[in-house]
DNA sequence: CTTGACAGCTAATTTAAATTAGCCTATAAT
DNA sequence: ATTATAGGCTAATTTAAATTAGCTGTCAAG
């Protein structure tokens, strides 16, 4: 990684733990082990490195796709890799899905800085609310959906159904952001969760 | 309303729209009619109106127990409610309560302040934890326990039926702090979701 | 009626972070 | 080999917000 990149690393870590207006760029320029003037070198201003974060940030989702997608961007064919499996491979699957985005690196830190940030700037809502609430209702509605159609889940309202699914994975989401050490304490609620959406919307029926 | 109340009034509004560090004590003191130096007149420094309104805060919360409580503070009472109430009324008393919380000012201001406030402080995290997570759990899962034990819900597991009823408000809520103009589309899900609860934890059936 | 303290003001002062100036060195391309 | 550039440094400079100093008017208590 070059040391444009290494800032740009550096600086995500700080503005998500402590939010930009209380990170320095002599923090940032001492994280990289150069001195504060040196990063003017690679932009022209702090500014210009949180806008280089967004636009980054705005690249990968780009990549991704809704949270929480399976096989990452095709609800057709993660909807039969659903409808074979278990119910305990299910949650299994849920789980680590859950756990890679607590943990992953840029998944982290960039939801902790949209969380700070948000309200300084519109534009960061709506990049919040797009990740974190329209993608994954909207893909995980079209993968329950087609769970129905087989007849493999009932529901009179899909859109609630996936808000069901959805918002409790969301919450717990939150919940460790904000105090890791509760991640077993929500692992295992999670696990509950899904035996028991699978239990009332129908498959084990 | 004093001016040292006033001071913490404005300060609140400032700081749950662009977090402390990104307001002035000299945008305060101009909200309030006076001149920054009047401001320490009534407080040592800034860092002291924030934790007056931390104070004031807590001071509220203890009065009112868990989000989204009924009758306020005795779920033993609130269930006999529930438990003669329509289908109808009881989504109507949900909606206004969730309408209480997303526009009471207080409420509303320190729920945005504590989101962008809460990774600068440990302490933050933790009342925010309390104040939207564990209280509303709590309680709410004394209430439906309740219900469950009168027989007029069915669940195996109180917890999850209780995270199935509270997280999507939770979340709805986090819409509409987020994106005020997507209130009415929240309502409507809302409705349709405490329609759906009733009916597959039991009431209708 | 007069005094003292409360709450405001303007004009400094302090503090500290962001940014710029200008110099140095290594290295890669001509 | 020479030179231009990239990327680093230290030492200013700028900027701006927080805080302090110290003055003033009002009003309530004695």
């Amino acid at each position: 990684m070059n040391t444009k990149q290494r800032i740009m690393d550096e600086a995500l870590t700080l503005f998500s733990e402590k939010g930009y207006a209380n990170v320095f760029v002599g923090d940032i320029a001492e994280r990289v082990g150069i001195k504060a003037p040196s990063l003017y070198k690679h932009y022209k201003n702090k500014q210009a490195i949180f806008d280089a974060i967004i636009e980054e940030m705005n690249r990968r989702f780009e990549e991704k796709a809704g949270m929480l997608h399976i096989a990452g961007n095709d609800a057709r064919k993660d909807a039969v890799i659903y409808q074979d499996m278990s119910e305990e491979s299910m949650i299994q699957l849920g789980i680590s899905l859950f756990k890679y985005y607590l943990h992953d690196d840029y998944t982290k830190r960039f939801r902790k800085m949209l969380t700070i940030e948000q309200f300084h700037d519109k534009e960061l809502a709506s990049v919040y609310m797009k990740q974190y609430y329209d993608d994954p209702l909207s893909y995980q509605g079209m993968l329950l959906g087609m769970l129905v159609a087989q007849g493999i889940l009932q529901t009179e309202n899909v859109q609630v159904m996936t808000l069901h699914f959805y918002a409790p994975i969301y919450m717990l989401l939150t919940v460790c952001d904000r105090e890791p050490e509760r991640e077993e304490e929500a692992i295992q609620i999670l696990t509950a969760h899904f035996r028991q959406f699978d239990r009332i919307y129908g498959r084990t029926k």
